[in-house]
DNA sequence: ACGTCGTTTGCAATCGTTTGCAATTACGAC
DNA sequence: GTCGTAATTGCAAACGATTGCAAACGACGT
């Protein structure tokens, strides 16, 4: 079933059949001609040949994306968000996982190259800048998500972090906390160091400080580095009556370290989150959380991308998409001061 | 940067280089002239088009994979199984969400088809048997996920859900539990029917039942229907002390229904639920789960198809996977019998 | 009646591979 | 020295579409 098919039920050439059914081809067409070819190859169910297509306009319509782990729950929606976005407009997504492997890395942008793709979307967190700045350079869109480059040469779009972390302060502030701990993220990974530093931030812009005995650094986004990095706060002497995690998975492993030494939370220490992944509204207490607009983060990468592949100017600027915050049971207004 | 670069620096006609550069006409070619031609491509950093490879081949080494909504926590771990067997052997996947729409279905299928994919594997709940009978007629292997026809007409692998439902309704037995409650979920989707059944003939096998008042029809898998359906439940007057939801989140369900009677679990009444979802063992209680073995499904799928795509015989079988029983702390000995 | 122009269509090359077939070479047997 | 055979390699035709170019055709003005 080919063009050829289409065109000897129609009884033109094959050339014309490609324009007739071509959208941008089709005012070359006349138009009862092109109806003539419409039935035909509707009546034959005729399917145009992507590959073939695509072997001659050297366009595959199709973009890489890639991501560390499909099932952390932090990108299935930003996958919704790109493919949503490129379904409409006739693209496929070629998702691959690459664990944060550098090997898999390379050997998955390989094979994404070989496969013609026409863009990149890249999420993983470390994924060397040299090879995908090459393929950049080369001619292959590529944008960013949830991590950009320090020089900003190829476009991103990220979570305003340090937003977040000021919304987060903010409320805890708003409810009377002054004694303010942050269980931060690794310091090597973007939005762990970002987060930090907006926390920083907000802090200062209320007056307030985070002395180092009051931030406990984790070694991963993992519950147990977010027990461990909380119990050391906590252990640190000082007072703390809430506590800002670097996301929903430390703030779990807070839970936990609270737990082991009988603290109640929120009435003794007010926990928030970061994420607002999905079930943690199901948590003991359900977990105050900034939540991050996945979905259209996806959806803005997706645009962007897009918009290069139509030819727009490549603008290497970063796109900061803005996170709320989700009040739930895990903070409340500090306990006036002991003793009073 | 094409096999005639390659062929023109190796002074090979291009025909031998791809003969020297594939794998399986390897050894139709000298061994020091395909040596040759391997520096010359490497030196060239040359990369095989894979579209035109396909386009003269008629494969793709592409499948499509069809699921209702990447978001469902159920499918990720799928996806990796099916993706890190796919990849071993060079083939990718392109992931559709249905989102359980007809024409979405229709469409995606479609336009995978034109992509040319060499088969298909369908995890999707309700895609209308014609549209993948008929593409699995035209030649394209097709494996069905989580569901199959009754005329089992195509290959399956799915969860074995009696098994499931035995396991939970063993454990449950085995705490002493003899009013036993089903939260069931909806009945025309095949999990839920499954489950059902393989909930009373687990009952029956312990000289039990389960009258029509001790089991709640979920109209979907959702918590409000698990609260629906156990409330039901609840308040039909038997007495019920372990209830087996159909899958987590009608645990959940129940988990509130129990909250508003101000019934404890499992003091008060034991929960079992099913799928044993990421951070379900962080509820309170943590629930107590039948563990689906998700990536092995998803391999065992790719392993399938991959088969039928090397040419074995299409073994239109059902494969059932085993689940397993993860006890934690929802499920308890059944209390003593009120007045002893 | 003729040149011109616009519309529509056909022709054929092309995209980058793969692959059946033929041509070449080397080599040992006779 | 000739011939058969095996091992290599070159040749050219595909695969199914797109597309620049030219041909065909009618209409129209002069």
């Amino acid at each position: 079933m080919t063009i050829r098919d289409v065109a000897k039920l129609a009884e033109v050439h094959p050339g014309t059949v490609s324009r007739a059914l071509n959208e941008e081809t089709r005012a070359l067409v006349n138009f009862e001609t092109a109806e003539r070819v419409r039935r035909a190859a509707e009546q034959l169910g005729y399917r145009p040949n992507r590959i073939a297509r695509g072997l001659k306009t050297n366009r595959s319509f199709t973009i890489g994306v890639l991501i560390p782990d499909l099932t952390n729950p932090l990108f299935p929606p930003i996958l919704r968000g790109i493919e949503d976005r490129l379904e409409q407009v006739g693209y496929t997504a070629l998702i691959v996982n690459t664990d944060n492997d550098p090997v898999h890395e390379r050997r998955h942008l390989e094979a994404l190259l070989a496969r013609q793709v026409d863009g990149f979307i890249a999420a993983t967190a470390r994924l060397d800048t040299g090879s995908l700045a090459r393929v950049a350079a080369d001619g292959t869109p590529v944008v960013l998500v949830n991590r950009s480059l320090e020089d900003g040469a190829l476009p991103a779009v990220t979570v305003d972090d340090r937003h977040g972390s000021r919304l987060a302060v903010d409320h805890v502030v708003a409810l009377g906390h002054t004694q303010i701990a942050h269980v931060a993220g690794p310091q090597n990974v973007s939005t762990g160091h970002r987060r930090y530093l907006g926390l920083l931030d907000a802090l200062r812009a209320h007056g307030l400080e985070a002395p180092a005995e009051r931030v406990g650094f984790a070694a991963a986004f993992s519950e147990p580095e977010g027990e461990r990095a909380c119990s050391a706060v906590l252990d640190g002497g000082g007072r703390v009556t809430a506590i800002v995690a670097g996301n929903d998975r430390l703030a779990i492993g807070c839970y936990d370290a609270l737990e082991a030494r009988g603290l109640r939370c929120p009435e003794d220490v007010s926990i928030i989150g970061f994420n607002d992944m999905p079930f943690i509204d199901r948590l003991r207490p359900p977990l105050t959380s900034v939540r991050i607009p996945q979905r259209e983060i996806g959806a803005v990468a997706a645009d962007l991308l897009l918009g290069q592949l139509s030819g727009e100017p490549p603008d290497a600027r970063e796109i900061l998409v803005a996170p709320s915050l989700i009040v739930r049971s895990s903070t409340a207004p500090a306990a006036a001061a002991p003793g009073s």
